[in-house]
RNA sequence: GGCGCAGUAGCCAAGUGGUAAGGCGUGGGUCUGCAACACCCUGAUUCACCGGUUCAAAUCCGGUCUGCGCCUCCA
């Protein structure tokens, strides 16, 4: 399985630190408010990267943090007469909501930044200990330039850093020693919750929390470090400059990065207006649709979002699970004798689309062209199964299907629903004026039914049903 | 200014040295009472442009144009 590691710019083969298993870390979102679909990408992309290692049989260990401690949050606190603590607490279970609908599972752990305060004091002395930090004023500050190996993810290097000529001196920023150090810990401002220090009462800096929830959940050293692009720089590259001064020892041995989800090209922001939120789509969507989506292009391209491209994948989703719903349909009328000497083969000939799609997912998780393989056997489901089909080979096709849907984290197969008993004796005697060739009566129980979101369709096999 | 990414059919999107996957859409056909579903056919003599390397280039090299990102909170 080969992976891009923003840190070596190239594919590597991933070799995990411990046999079978895969520590994997994820940053999370700032919960200030509805989780946008910008935020959904990495989700979504690392989600499935999670479940194809699963697949493969590795047992992951799946980390993800909540930020409840920032600026924005107790912006909003501020705004709301509320406690921040009640911002990021109700955000959180929305963002959880949001998860579920995207089929997004649980991580392992998903610490949350205020309940590892002591973790962070702790690894921030260990910083001071070595050399690696300093306090001034109750602020203290990492000292960049000791870091030998600062700039290795970004691949930058500091000296065009410092030559950026932007106003660097935000408050404070005087008494730093240099100007690219950061903030490991500040000061509270009046109002602000705080936590006890040796250095002043106050809060961890954003990048420290990472370093710490990282290395109590998964230990010193991990697998896969993941996040959006522009977490790269400073984000990341300071999580490494702390985590291993403090630590000793190489961090992360992969670093994954998902570009970023545009809106008519241009990058999502507020200002723009082009600002969409998770729970907006889901008003307009199945938000299967929009996981479906995200994975239709590579997770290092970036990604354009616009209605049109959410009909299409609308459409291209439905065609998948249509193919699933008429193997459901066909087995209930199935014979349940043995699969025949034909269809034994016609089995064995779906294994090059399960083998197709694990070519393209071990090549750096090219769900694009696990898609393709999916379409294949889609298209090889509609052609090889009918009504003469035995239930077991019909069941065969729906496990292969299944079994790659499931990665992609794609549900396929729709719940058990009965009909109400109104809608059932529609059908029933659309089915009586249909034999009789009353076709308007027949075509107007169509209709009816239509308007109320359920689509017909006649088969050989009888009538199917399924909604809109 | 520094660093980096991208430009493949109407739209989306794989492919990164061996002669252009897949999906959506369009048009035609088969099936059907009709419709829907499904299936078959329909599509780039060509991969932004110009040069170069090679037996062979969308793929490698150089240049040009265009779009975008990071360098500052940001998925």
């Amino acid at each position: 399985m080969k992976i891009y590691n923003t840190l070596t710019k190239r594919k590597e083969e991933f070799v995990p630190l411990e046999e079978g298993k895969v520590k994997m870390y994820v940053c999370g979102p700032t919960v200030y408010n509805f989780i946008h679909i910008g935020n959904a990408r990495p989700m979504i992309v690392f989600d499935t990267v999670r479940r194809y290692f699963e697949y493969k049989g590795y047992e992951v260990n799946y980390v993800s943090n909540f930020t409840d401690v920032d600026d924005k949050i107790i912006k909003k606190a501020i705004e709301e007469g509320v406690a921040a603590e009640e911002i990021s607490s109700r955000y959180i279970a929305e963002c959880k909501k949001d998860m579920e609908g995207m089929n997004i599972k649980p991580a392992t752990k998903h610490p949350l930044a205020t309940d590892e305060i002591c973790g962070m004091v702790d690894m921030i002395q260990t910083l001071i200990d070595k050399g690696y930090a300093y306090e001034k004023n109750g602020t203290v500050y990492y000292r960049t330039r000791k870091f030998e190996g600062y700039g290795k993810l970004s691949h930058k290097n500091l000296d065009d850093l410092q030559g950026g000529g932007r106003t660097l001196l935000v408050t404070g920023e005087d008494e730093k020693e240099d100007s690219l150090d950061f903030v490991l810990w500040k000061p509270k401002k009046e109002g602000e919750p705080a936590w006890k220090s040796p250095w002043s009462e106050g809060r961890p800096g954003w990048h420290i929390e990472c370093s710490e929830m990282s290395k109590k959940y998964l230990g010193e050293q991990i697998d896969i470090h993941a996040g959006g692009e522009d977490l790269i720089f400073p984000h990341h590259e300071n999580e490494i400059a702390q985590s291993e001064a403090a630590n000793g020892k190489e961090f992360a041995k992969y670093w994954m990065h998902n570009a970023f989800l545009n809106i008519d090209n241009r990058k999502m922001s507020k200002s723009l207006g082009n600002f969409f939120t998770v729970r907006e789509i889901g008003e307009k969507y199945d938000l299967q649709v929009l996981r479906f989506f995200m994975l239709s292009a590579h997770y290092r391209s970036p990604l354009n979002f616009s209605a049109e491209l959410m009909e299409s994948s609308k459409n291209g989703l439905d065609r998948i699970r249509k193919a699933a719903g008429n193997l459901k349909f066909l087995m209930e009328s199935a014979r349940t004798d043995e699969m025949t000497d034909g269809e034994k083969k016609k089995i064995a000939g779906t294994d090059v689309f399960a083998a197709d799609f694990e070519r393209a997912m071990d090549d750096d998780f090219n769900t694009a062209d696990a898609i393709a393989a999916v379409f294949e056997l889609v298209k090889y489901i509609n052609t090889t199964a009918d009504g003469n089909s035995s239930k077991e080979y019909l069941a065969g096709l729906e496990k292969r299907l299944v079994s790659l849907t499931d990665v992609l984290g794609i549900i396929v197969e729709k719940e058990e629903e009965i009909l109400d008993a109104d809608i059932e004796a529609l059908i029933e005697e659309r089915q009586q004026a249909r034999k009789a060739k009353e076709f308007a009566r027949a075509d107007q129980i169509r209709d009816e039914l239509l308007k109320k979101g359920i689509i017909l369709e006649d088969t050989r096999e009888g009538v199917k049903w399924r909604r809109a």
